[in-house]
DNA sequence: CCGCCGATAACTGCCTCACC
DNA sequence: GGTGAGGCAGTTATCGGCGG
């Protein structure tokens, strides 16, 4: 079958089997966006979704996410990057759609469906990125691998300072285990922030704080992140990164929990 | 009508990096 | 060194718009 009625073929069976679930999808008129179509979430979002056509091959499904224009000067490629929330993979050969956030790949990407030779942490399966166990999408899912790199940035950064640190194994409790000189483990959360306001601020609710000592709160717009204690605010914290206001002593600013100047504060 | 340009799509191969 | 994931470059095919 030649490619483009493979890809017509891919979104037509897409398209039904979201409205055989029932679920609002909407087409955009002309073929001018980089979406295929709209999707409805239960909370009334919308998402701008791209089919693509999974290849299965040596027990992976293989897709990339890229488009190729040609112009005067050869070819020319480019990514979807923030031209679409999500990619829904249809796969011809097992009858299966995976859903997998703009944001939790770059250009292509592999979900693994039999068991490879040699089990690798950075495997992705297939079975976790599949419709009925993804749908519908939670706003933070495409941020789950940029909140892993981020805990790697920081596990890295705190064996840069020569501090034993572990990944924890339950993750529902807190992501990084660090043990100082007294051997009492500090347990950490990395934790999503945003600006607002000319202030870094968190949700620490939204984790147990019972179980957390130290928070890393990484501001993707500032591209910064903040090492925060539990004890050192009560309900929540703002860190002020805008320095345009009046001096006072109750603000807290910014840079002064900057990650890379209070690592030894966890000695 | 034909050729060019710009857009879509899938497919292939090769490379790098990380891990076992 | 072998394996696997991910990235990159290139190819082929089709379509529509536009101008000569």
């Amino acid at each position: 079958m030649e490619t483009h009625l493979r890809g017509d073929a891919t979104e037509a069976t897409v398209i039904a089997e979201l409205k055989r679930r029932a679920i609002p999808v909407s087409k955009p008129v002309g073929d001018n966006e980089r979406y295929d179509i709209l999707v409805e979430t239960p909370e009334n979002r919308i998402l701008r979704v791209q089919i693509k056509t999974g290849r299965l091959t040596d027990g992976k499904i293989d897709f990339h996410t890229r488009s190729q224009h040609t112009n005067s000067a050869g070819n020319s490629y480019e990514k979807y990057e923030g031209d679409v929330d999500y990619f829904f993979v249809y796969t011809p050969e097992l009858e299966t759609i995976h859903v997998v956030g703009e944001r939790e790949f770059d250009s292509s990407m592999k979900l693994r469906v039999e068991e490879p030779e040699q089990v690798h942490h950075t495997i992705n399966w297939a079975e976790e990125y599949e419709f009925d166990g993804r749908w519908p999408p939670q706003p933070d899912d495409c941020n789950h691998k940029m909140r892993d790199q981020i805990v790697d940035t920081v596990a890295a950064e705190l064996k840069g300072q020569e501090l034993s640190v572990a990944r924890s194994l339950n993750l529902d409790e807190c992501d990084l285990l660090v043990e100082p000189d007294d051997g009492q483990f500090q347990r950490i959360t990395v934790t999503p922030g945003w600006l607002r306001d000319g202030c870094v601020t968190f949700d620490p609710d939204s984790t147990d704080r019972e179980r957390i000592d130290w928070f890393v709160v990484y501001a993707a717009e500032i591209e910064t992140c903040y090492l925060v204690s539990s004890e050192e605010f009560d309900r929540s914290i703002s860190l002020r990164v805008d320095d345009d206001v009046q001096n006072r002593p109750q603000i807290n600013w910014a840079e002064e929990y900057e990650l890379a100047s209070r690592v030894d504060h966890l000695i």
